[in-house]
DNA sequence: GGCTCCATGTAAGGAGTTACATGATTCA
DNA sequence: TGAATCATGTAACTCCTTACATGGAGCC
């Protein structure tokens, strides 16, 4: 029984707020603040279909006046496969993760001199954005156990910085190496 | 004309390498620290045929022998298409990108106390690890403008110091608060 | 009454994964 | 001679994206 990633976490959301609604679920995608996570509802709806299917998360319907809503929470299974998904870490995931920045870097000599110094600009000024939201984040105040999203928390600020860090020492490469 | 990521990328590895056999570009994906890039020749063909029918790379067969090989560089188009991928940041590449561990402490708190010290204590050796192999890297030695890609690397550096000083304040945590 | 958010989906099309398929070259 | 690597793909399947569709609830 393997999960995706979007399965594996999507068992974590409902983990962290069950009884809650596919529509919570769709709405924690939509509001993280990480870059890369799909937040259609093409995608979260059909996933979570499929570990109902799967017998891992459980689910009742729940009216609250006229306005259907379903509760989610997980089974004994699901909850072991979250276990399982958390724990087997691969070799491969101790590798840096997707950076869009970073990937574009790779091939920043592509650009003339102004255009590499308009991109790193605009690089630290999105970077530096995104920084002071992350340090603002609470995690999901609505979740149980919300030590661990505070704690995520902080490692995003601090692959911000470290990204912010790396940016200064290459702006400097770049204005001594072409300046 | 927009690109995708993946697409992006391949326009920049032809840049960087041209001319060159989309075998090449095949193998810097699948030589590629970074942890999510599809490495299937059932992605990257197919990316390259796309590039091919929009005219943003050129391509002539280039016969060594009897072994059948394509020589690909980019068009003025593509070459263009490629500086605008990398200049047009979007505000949400300021965020942190996914981490497969950070994710994964988001969700920390299932288990129990010594699968947690044993997930930290795993998720900090597979760093450490990817760490030392991060900072020997030279990047592409057969890449034009190879500073790029070493500065890439650096930053890959970066955010795994980052996480690893991450992990060791977050075992500290653990540790003080269940042990 | 209209706007926004809550709440749940579906459909078409595009993209990626896994597995399969083929054949040449190189090195032990 | 066999294994590994070079080199190029295809096919079936799954998954995701984008766009559309439908309604209730609360508020100004």
């Amino acid at each position: 029984m393997d999960v995706t990633e979007l399965e594996g976490v999507i068992l974590g959301i409902i983990w962290s707020r069950q009884p809650c609604s596919p529509y919570v679920v769709l709405s924690r995608f939509q509001r993280s603040p990480t870059w890369g996570w799909s937040s259609s509802t093409g995608a979260i709806y059909p996933a979570i279909r499929r570990l109902k299917t799967r017998g891992l998360v459980d689910h009742r319907s729940d009216l609250n006046g006229k306005r259907r809503s379903e509760a989610l929470s997980l089974s004994a299974t699901g909850a072991a496969v979250l276990r399982r998904w958390i724990s087997n870490l691969s070799e491969g995931m101790g590798s840096a993760g997707i950076d869009p920045i970073r990937t574009r870097v790779n091939y920043l000599a592509s650009l003339d001199f102004d255009a590499q110094i308009e991109f790193l600009d605009r690089a630290e000024e999105v970077t530096r954005s995104r920084l002071e939201l992350a340090r603002k984040s609470k995690g999901d105040p609505e979740a149980q156990h919300n030590w661990t999203l505070q704690a995520t928390a902080r490692g995003a600020v601090h692959q911000l910085e470290a990204r912010l860090k790396w940016l200064r020492e290459l702006r400097e490469l770049v204005d001594r190496g072409n300046g």
